[in-house]
DNA sequence: TGGAATGTTGGAAC
DNA sequence: CGTTCCAACATTCC
């Protein structure tokens, strides 16, 4: 589900909730007071990234659909939400194995939209900046930094990974000034096209690196790697995406940590 | 059919 | 003390 356009559509779907009055509020978060939700009204739905925000008068909830969440739109799945939202006309929103935290009210005063790539106020600029600012990062862990490219994911690393043609070990130092605007340039291009195509249901028919097997471009076989300080799965051409280094600053990878020996997911059995 | 995945967090380990 | 590691959360698909 959850890349910044799904939550983009997520907030369109639920536009027309604004102004409504909360008539009920239940659910199996622990970290809501459910009571203090009735009677208040929705004063906007927003989101920043991937966090989703309903606006109350006296708090704010910020709800993260993590890797399995969903919701339903006056319908309910055969589970127990996580919160359910009632209003007075049997309209109700459910979402479900989500991460719900409450927050202040005054959103504005604590995310900074600029960063959001599918926001009006998305600032290149400041991305530039903060890429400047971190010469050593490999490019696969700045393209998924929610601080730089909020919204961004793994589908996004690697499809624009693969577009600019950039190895997704090379050091975001080691690009040249033209390249580290194009990636920036590109992040926001996608975000776009992966809403568009995630609207009209050809998200996945559209990917060109992100699960395949075989370099559409030069037809030799992608590799495929957990890369980077979040290990998350990379698939890129070693022919068509070129690796840049800077020598010196960059940090050795470690062959364990190359991604060609996974680790353990699996939780060892207690003794 | 078990393993892995569009993700993040908090606390342990180093 | 800062950085890194990793378990936990829980659903769906192949």
């Amino acid at each position: 589900m959850p890349e910044g356009p799904s939550i983009v559509i997520l907030r369109d779907e639920t536009a027309r909730f604004a102004g409504r009055t909360i008539a009920q509020a239940e659910g199996n978060s622990k970290t809501v007071d459910f009571s203090a939700l009735a009677g208040q009204p929705v004063v906007a739905l927003r989101s920043w990234g991937k966090h989703f925000l309903i606006q109350l008068p006296t708090l704010a909830l910020r709800i993260h659909l993590l890797m399995f969440g969903s919701y339903r739109i006056n319908e309910r799945k055969d589970a127990e939400p996580r919160l359910r939202l009632r209003f007075d006309d049997g309209d109700e929103l459910n979402f479900y194995t989500c991460s719900v935290k409450p927050l202040p009210p005054d959103l504005d005063a604590q995310y900074d939209w600029r960063v959001d790539l599918m926001s009006d106020q998305w600032d290149p600029k400041l991305a530039l900046k903060k890429l400047r600012a971190k010469p050593d990062m490999l490019v696969c862990d700045a393209t998924l930094d929610q601080e730089i490219f909020s919204g961004a994911g793994n589908i996004f690393k690697n499809e624009v990974l693969f577009r600019i043609r950039v190895h997704p070990l090379s050091t975001v130092g080691a690009l040249s000034a033209a390249k580290q605007r194009e990636l920036v340039e590109q992040m926001r291009v996608y975000a776009f096209d992966f809403l568009r195509w995630k609207k009209a249901y050809v998200l996945k028919p559209h990917w060109l690196a992100h699960t395949k097997r075989i370099c559409p471009r030069c037809e030799i076989p992608f590799l495929k790697a957990h890369l980077g300080k979040t290990h998350r799965r990379s698939f890129y051409c070693e022919r068509c995406q070129k690796l840049y280094t800077s020598g010196a600053a960059t940090t050795p990878i470690t062959p364990a940590r190359s991604g060609s020996k996974p680790r353990s997911r699996k939780t060892p059995p207690a003794s």
